[in-house]
DNA sequence: GATTCCCGCCAATTC
DNA sequence: GAATTGGCGGGAATC
């Protein structure tokens, strides 16, 4: 059933579920936010009060419910009194970790936070494909615009209100759609670069570079960073320079942080990431949490710096310009790095740590993302895409192995991705290396 | 002064 | 042509 649109807080219908207005959240801008966020425009306002973090908890609050399945724009936008466009901010995050899926113009259907272990574990398999090049982005369905194929099947939604398998379907669909999305990631590491595919049909090209900048996508590249990379903290400038690419205009960097801080912002209200600080410098960045769940209360999260500690020698990434030397770098440009300040070098430096090797870490991932359980295989860290068909053949006598492994050293070399940006050429490296020893340990575990 | 991020313009896309 | 979608960056609140 649709969330009712009857004009939201105040004892309205006594019908529908009755909504708690953002319980929580918003004092003093409570009931019609509307009115009340322009009243408030002059005096005693607050951005925080008018956050997207907050909005998306308001947004979870309203519509996480059992018997909400179709969620509409515009009942959304006036029931928590903002704008349309605050709306799609919220619902591109939301649908590119599974907690919406789109069904047509105007409505999405609800999946719920359950729907996001399943979009990590789809996104953490796409990318580890991506990276070691056996996707070919280029055999890629479609395009994130086409959900809207589905629009005919309004219909049809209706009769699926309820209905298990149509949920699935809308899963997949999701899936399907997280999957496209990111292939973007690989096919165009820099993302302000349009394709250039040479027979793309003009609109496909500008529609393309239009996705290529989406909210969604840099959501997913930007979950990918942590899912992929076992990055326990990164901060928003190091996102933004992975996902960019080393040749970027000051001004796209600065439009990419600006809406990694919307990204994070969303994502932290649903408890998949928190705010945190680094722990030398004051400057903030997030740590991955990974489990999806309705912030309660308040949504300040206390900036912890728990008890992480920077391992010296661990492998860090991208931001230390001046001390590349001594780890394995991702992002080798960063020596030109200009920051407008030039603060950026000193402040960054050591951080950003890939806990690279911590396995509890890494089985936590696992376990997060619910590969560990399910088959009694628990996968590394690294687990390349098709290895779970040689897994299944797994009683193969050692020397067949050892061809495995041969092979996939040859693939990865053969196929490795020439990636613009220096910074992920790096990573794919990393994750040659990872391959191999992880390989090299299922194996022997095979066959002991 | 630097950082964070809301806001709304306006172009692209879809209907 | 209208409506929807969403990239983008100015600039104000906050640190």
């Amino acid at each position: 059933m649709e969330a009712d649109a009857t004009e939201a807080p105040p004892a309205a219908a006594a019908q529908p579920p009755p909504y708690q207005p953002p319980r929580l959240l918003l004092e003093g801008a409570g009931g019609s936010a509307g009115a009340a966020a322009k009243a408030c425009r002059h005096h005693a306002y607050s951005r925080k009060q008018k956050s997207l973090g907050l909005l998306c908890s308001n947004f979870v609050a309203l519509y996480d419910r059992d018997d909400v399945d179709t969620v509409g724009l515009d009942d959304a936008a006036r029931r928590l009194g903002v704008e349309r466009r605050r709306i799609y901010d919220i619902v591109n995050v939301l649908e590119s970790v599974g907690i919406l899926v789109r069904r047509a113009k105007n409505r999405y259907t609800w999946i719920g936070f359950e729907g996001v272990p399943t979009a990590l574990k789809e996104l953490k398999e796409r990318a580890l494909r991506e990276m070691s090049g056996l996707v070919s982005p280029s055999l890629e369905e479609p395009s994130a615009a086409n959900v809207s194929d589905d629009e005919d099947d309004d219909d049809r939604l209706g009769d699926a209100d309820g209905d298990a398998d149509s949920e699935k379907l809308s899963q997949s669909q999701s899936m399907e759609l997280s999957q496209s999305q990111s292939m973007e990631l690989s096919q165009s590491q820099s993302m302000d670069t349009p394709s250039d595919k040479p027979d793309t049909p003009r609109c496909q090209l500008r529609s393309d570079h239009r996705k290529e900048k989406s909210l969604g996508l840099l959501t997913q590249n930007f979950v990918k960073l942590f899912l992929t990379m076992e990055l326990e903290t990164i901060s928003l400038d190091e996102a933004a320079r992975l996902l960019l690419g080393e040749r970027h205009a000051e001004s796209n960097m600065r439009t990419k942080v600006r809406r990694l801080y919307d990204i994070a912002n969303v994502l932290s209200s649903l408890n998949l990431i928190e705010k945190t600080q680094q722990v030398d410098s004051r400057k903030p960045a997030f740590r991955w949490l990974g489990q999806a769940k309705r912030k309660d209360g308040n949504n300040v999260t206390a900036a912890l710096p728990l008890a992480r500690k920077i391992v010296p020698n661990k492998r860090a990434f991208g931001t230390d310009i001046t001390n590349i030397n001594n780890k394995r770098a991702f992002g080798t440009d960063l020596t030109n790095i200009n920051n407008k300040r030039g603060k950026f070098a000193s402040e960054t430096e050591n951080k950003g740590t890939l806990m690279q090797g911590d396995s509890s870490t890494l089985k936590n991932f696992e376990s997060q993302l619910g590969q560990g359980k399910s088959s009694g295989f628990v996968y590394g860290p690294f687990h390349p895409a098709g290895a779970r068909r040689q897994e299944i053949d797994d009683r193969t006598p050692r020397e067949k192995e050892r061809k495995n492994i041969q092979d996939w050293e040859s693939l990865a070399t053969s196929f490795r991705p020439q990636y613009q940006n220096q910074a992920l050429n790096d990573l794919f490296g990393h994750y040659v290396e990872a391959w191999k020893s992880w390989y090299l340990d299922v194996t022997r575990e095979s066959t002991s």
